[in-house]
DNA sequence: AGCGTCGCCGTGAACGTTCACGGAACGCGA
DNA sequence: TCGCGTTCCGTGAACGTTCACGGCGACGCT
């Protein structure tokens, strides 16, 4: 019992053998009689021996990468789909995904300590992007959704501006008289911690719904419940507003829910088109329209980059890589 | 130019320093000028090194534990939530999570490639128990939704009988007189690689619904689509069914858009439930009722397992920990 | 002048495993 | 008996970092 943890050699001594023997034991080597594997065997398990995959690693000069990935929230497809095309596209290259999410911590305090175990970190990180990689200490962070201004930080970023302005003129094109926005509350991508700052789509609103539809703007939470009440809220300061645009799917779903509760028609009386293009979008009645995100191609980006960055060249290409995805619009019928 | 990795000594070197004061200046520790430190950064950066995670853990003798987790399909809600619970109690022990799914690839293959990063693997594994202890070299397998039978695999299960019993009871009271069940093709929990077992909801169900409901199932992928697919047979197949119970909650949403599509009215003509309990069930039109399952606390007792087995004392305390969740209905308006 | 303190920096020795060897024991044919 | 191959096993030396020291100037105080 020397100071706490069961090391190899321990198993060796208490077997009669070698540290060697030991290893081809547990790894399923050659040049190991069955004999002896089985009574290593029996001895490590006795003993309750586990080896150290840090050293294990180290001394096999192991090249295994690990990402980590920062999500918003596992409750929310969007994220969860976002995870799924990441897997997808990293798990060829052989790398190991790390999660975590906002529920868990401060993005700082998620990045510190993902740090120790990732390679790379990919995600949403709200508040000061210098004191995210400090706190990431030499592993490049790559971020999303939001461009990057300080070296060390890279950005994969979608271009609203471009998508909101198409989505707009052919909403205006079906008939859209006036528009109203729910806007996030407290934005994943945003600066501060609590403090609101207005977000790229509704930025992207404001510029291209016309002078007068900047005021029919409501905020609510980041969840079903959160687009009900947003919705319900829009509504009653703005009666006049026959297109809405919602931050996101989840929110928009909790808005269409409102809307048959108040008995509002959809698309009849009220287009609303949401954010994010979830396939379970599909199954709502009616099925809901919205600005789809190519989350493929946000996975594809933030892994080339972390491959660029990680296998490329010694020193870093670039102070900073941003790369950008311009979101589709995604007819359905609630809009 | 050594044998490819940049080191601290490389940085050491080039900076004309020692190794120690790289450590210093990387970790930013103390005892060293500010001078020197930026120095360190400097060079650090443009010769692009990198700690080694695994020396540094090593040396620092950290202890920080890592789990992974694998999952059936990120796709799929379910399986995403319970993601989501199992982060959120992990998360205060300070572990990490791995994550991986079946569509990365076979089971056995996601616990070889995870059994050198993490210190537990936890989930959902199709495929030979003994052929999954192997491939886990050691680290604690901990399975969802099936027994555990080889020492080495643990398990949380679910105790479906009791629960679909008691179900069944209920909807009869409702006025069921016909059950039918969508039963899932290729068993995410199951025992052969591509070959049909029943589920343990089957075979609940079997028990349960009657001598003459057995005939009335019907098996369907493990999607939306496939729950209106598998819907569509089980109605074509047995037109005098009133109530259908569906493998999940997602295939059930399929199910769902399928009774519509055909026009026929939920509850009124059909009675549909679902298993699993998927919040978004009851943004369904109409909500769907389901047999919940209490993910949070799946989460809590594999932790628990994993907990007990990596603190615990020395020796394993037994062959085999296995748990008992037991679902409970969650009734809506869809039955 | 002597002494203690402080700030900065460097040197062995871990950490726990795997790799590349080398070597003993044994069997077998010539 | 010798030679040779097989099978099994053990011994330094890595792997790349951090920890616990110890050293060495400079400075201030008595």
């Amino acid at each position: 019992m020397g100071s706490g943890r069961i090391t190899i050699e321990d198993v060796a001594a208490a077997a009669g053998v070698s540290r060697q023997t030991v290893t081809r034991a547990m790894n399923g080597l050659p040049e190991i009689s069955r004999r002896t594997r089985e009574l290593v065997l029996r001895t490590a398990a006795e003993l309750g021996y586990r080896p150290s995959r840090f050293a294990s690693n180290l001394a096999a000069r192991r090249k295994t990468r690990a990402v980590g990935l920062v999500l918003g929230s596992l409750r929310n497809p969007y994220y969860t789909e976002l995870a799924a095309e990441l897997l997808d596209v990293v798990a060829p290259r052989g790398w190991h995904v790390l999660m975590a999410s906002h529920e868990q911590g401060d993005a700082v305090e998620l990045v510190a300590a993902l740090s120790g175990q990732a390679d790379a970190i990919v995600g949403y990180f709200p508040g000061d992007e210098a004191a995210l990689v400090a706190a990431a200490r030499g592993v490049p962070l790559v971020q999303m959704e939001r461009p990057a201004t300080v070296p060390g930080m890279h950005a994969v970023v979608l271009d609203f501006d471009t998508a909101i302005e198409a989505l707009l003129d052919e909403l205006r094109a079906r008939g859209a008289r006036r528009f109203g926005l729910v806007e996030l509350a407290a934005p994943a991508a945003g600066d501060g911690a609590g403090r609101y700052r207005p977000t790229f789509r509704r930025q992207a609103y404001e510029r291209h719904a016309g002078p007068d539809s900047a005021a029919a703007v409501v905020v609510a939470d980041e969840s079903i419940r959160g687009g009900a009440d947003g919705l319900a809220r829009l509504r009653a300061a703005h009666p006049d507003v026959d297109t809405v645009l919602v931050f996101n799917d989840l929110m928009a779903m909790g808005a269409m829910q409102q809307a048959q509760l108040d008995g509002v028609a959809v698309p009849g009386d009220l287009r609303v088109v949401g954010v994010d293009g979830l396939s379970l979008g599909a199954v709502m009645t009616p099925p809901l329209s919205t600005l789809s995100i190519d989350r493929r191609a946000l996975a594809e980006e933030a892994a080339g980059i972390v491959g660029t960055l990680l296998d490329g060249g010694e020193p870093p290409p670039h102070p900073s890589i941003v790369r950008t995805v311009t979101p589709r619009p995604l007819w359905r019928e609630s809009a």
